[in-house]
DNA sequence: TTATTTAATTCGCACCCCGTTAAAAATACC
DNA sequence: GGTATTTTTAACGGGGTGCGAATTAAATAA
């Protein structure tokens, strides 16, 4: 019960940034006796701090000003990270997931054997806890984001497009590299808490985010919780059917995917561009000078988007879905017959439930939301004392 | 604290039907104190009943026997219904669930105004109340299961086949008619709950139902909880889009729902059936005849619900799921064209993580299922005494 | 009959939260 | 400077919760 209030109160602290215990009180209906008790123990224990000046009530402040509480940013240090087929992305943050460096490796993975990745990984972690002026042990956990089927509780990996094997315990493997906790979890779920945190869904606890990235992935809230599915597996959209044609099932990804705008060919005019990571910034310069082909597979994804996407609404009936990714890049063709599409789509029973919104996010926000799941574990971990000094 | 170990102590007398003291404390993670704590309370409320024989322990038993504790039936009684287009079924069940009486209703009631349907089912409630030979104030609550979309927290029904009018505040309407407690809520969650308590899925905490009756609908449950969606909406599967036909959009309900199997058209050769509603059992002869019309629409049918199917598997990757529904009458052709498209849309990546479970209740179930939700409800109210007796 | 075994209860302890009250702290107003 | 105002801390009593140790209860085995 401690456990919870005090998860509770430093959470009122961390979406308030810099609040009073009076506010403290008033949000989580907890007695200011209460308050004063856990933020005294927070205090202790070195999570949180104390700030006098910073009042910011309207002028007239008669009485004895508030004392602002606000997460100490150094009581942790986590790394997180985006693993994509063509790049990495590493971030360090503080405790308040605020970012202290950046790492983008711009390499093309997929298809390496897991020992070279893992290789990879370890080196780019290293290299950016060092650019944040810190040693691996002063970093309290560690989380990667990947594409793919993710069992976040075991850490294990079913399937992503990044490995060629399936069924790899990649937490286990980089623990064990590393020296430190290694969460792993699909990059659906970092960034759309990274959207919860800080982003497009600070103010709700109830939404459904929707990535168009080379794979397709899917982040459901509830509850401030991510639902993660009955045995802790991530959602993989590409998997979704949209019909049967000619060749048997047509697959969302066969549509929609990254491969299946740009061309899969190695040979294709893309090739160079998409091993630079650059592929739909690339797409969307020639969209822009009306290349044909280009504008009708955008249109094509587009609607298969919109048609997945009025099925999840369907399902969910989430009040705002968030939708990012790469795929975003293309610009108008593709969003516009999205949102056709979707229109189209949604059952005339649940219009106006929900709102859709567009973000682009930088990699970087998809490695501060893998930051934000450590975190948010942290954040849950019983820490120093719960209670009064333990005894000698 | 306390409500939270006192349902889950009662749910874990429910489960195993008869239970001593011991066993709760051993499953729930209680110390005996606490156990005894509460089930004295428990025992003094009248919702439990101890009884001294029974202890089924292998032969030596030495010591001080238990004393098995089971759910008190007369602690509470409630009605269940299922309200569908062509039939309505009302059960009286005790505490336990236990069914005391039933009664069925055969008409048909779509198209009818709102008010005639209320009357229907209050005389229903009142008949199938008193051939439990209870009188209405006897009756703690009432939950009544209809198909559609219902927002169960305000028992708001924004569609549904049954009514003519969308946006139908009917918890509150039947709430006055019968002077008690009545709770709306979707027919494929009564189901889902049913089978949670009583059916196939007894042994499982997580898992996915569809329903293919008149209209398609969907039940999550996640950690022995309804997975009721953001706002409270049920889930309607019938307007999930399956793809882009020549004429527009083209839904699940359109390939697979009633109407679409048995034909629309009121002068059509099922119209005298299906308003007796015998639609699919009369379907079944003609297919048994080699109807070839109807096995190519089974067929149909049976395609979309199973790449439907493989759809939501993806998105919940449960480990089981469970079908029902009078669609499944159909038999062969439905069935294994379903099947087979289930097994080709499945994506390979999780394939084997979710075992496929047909189930043909009766309406009886559902409506029994209906009852368990106004049992849940109950179960977690506080009731009479919290701890010590009230002050005098 | 006595010892043994197992189940259930009683009792005391520690903890947690709340409300009230009082006191201390830090400012603005007069 | 004194006074009013507001936030924060501290102290006490009351009620609740859960747990462990000791105790009682009820049976069987020797």
């Amino acid at each position: 019960m401690r456990a919870i209030n005090r998860f509770n109160v430093l959470d009122t602290i961390r979406r308030a940034g810099s609040i009073a215990r009076i506010e403290i009180s008033d949000r989580t209906q907890l007695s200011t006796t209460t308050v004063s008790a856990i933020t005294a123990s927070l205090l202790d224990d070195g999570l949180i701090l104390a700030r006098t000046e910073g009042d910011l009530r309207e002028a007239a402040a008669r009485g004895r000003p508030r004392v602002m509480l606000e997460l100490n940013p150094d009581a942790a240090r986590v790394v997180g990270a985006k693993i994509a087929a063509n790049r990495m992305v590493f971030v360090v943050t503080d405790f308040r997931g605020e970012v202290l460096s950046t790492l983008t490796l711009a390499l093309r993975v997929d298809r390496q054997p897991i020992g070279v990745i893992a290789d990879l990984i370890e080196d780019g972690v290293r290299r950016c806890v060092v650019d944040a002026n810190l040693a691996l042990d002063e970093i309290d956990s560690v989380c990667l984001g990947l594409p793919g089927v993710v069992e976040h509780r075991t850490g294990h990996v079913r399937t992503s497009p990044i490995f060629r094997e399936t069924g790899v315990d990649f937490a286990k493997e980089m623990s064990e590299r590393l020296g430190v906790t290694t969460i792993v979890e699909s990059d659906a779920h970092a960034i759309t808490l990274a959207h919860h945190w800080f982003g497009k869904a600070r103010d709700l606890d109830d939404m459904v985010l929707v990535s168009l990235e080379q794979t397709l992935g899917l982040g459901v809230l509830h509850g401030g919780q991510l639902f993660r599915g009955a045995g802790g597996l991530s959602h993989n959209l590409g998997d979704l059917v949209l019909g049967m044609g000619p060749q048997g099932i047509i697959r969302l990804a066969s549509l929609a995917g990254e491969s299946a705008i740009l061309g899969d060919q190695p040979s294709g005019r893309f090739a160079e561009a998409i091993r630079l990571g650059r592929g739909m910034a690339h797409a969307k310069t020639l969209i822009d000078a009306e290349d044909n082909t280009l504008i009708s597979a955008a249109i094509r994804a587009g609607e298969a988007c919109g048609m997945a996407l009025a099925n999840i609404v369907t399902l969910f009936a989430p009040p705002r879905v968030i939708l990012v990714g790469s795929s975003l890049a293309l610009g108008q063709p593709f969003l516009d017959s999205l949102r056709e599409a979707y229109s189209l789509a949604i059952p005339p029973s649940i219009r106006g439930v929900t709102e859709l919104v567009f973000d682009q996010s930088t990699d970087e926000t998809w490695a501060q939301g893998a930051a934000v799941v450590a975190l948010r574990e942290l954040y849950e971990s019983p820490w120093g004392t719960t209670g009064p000094a333990p005894a000698l």
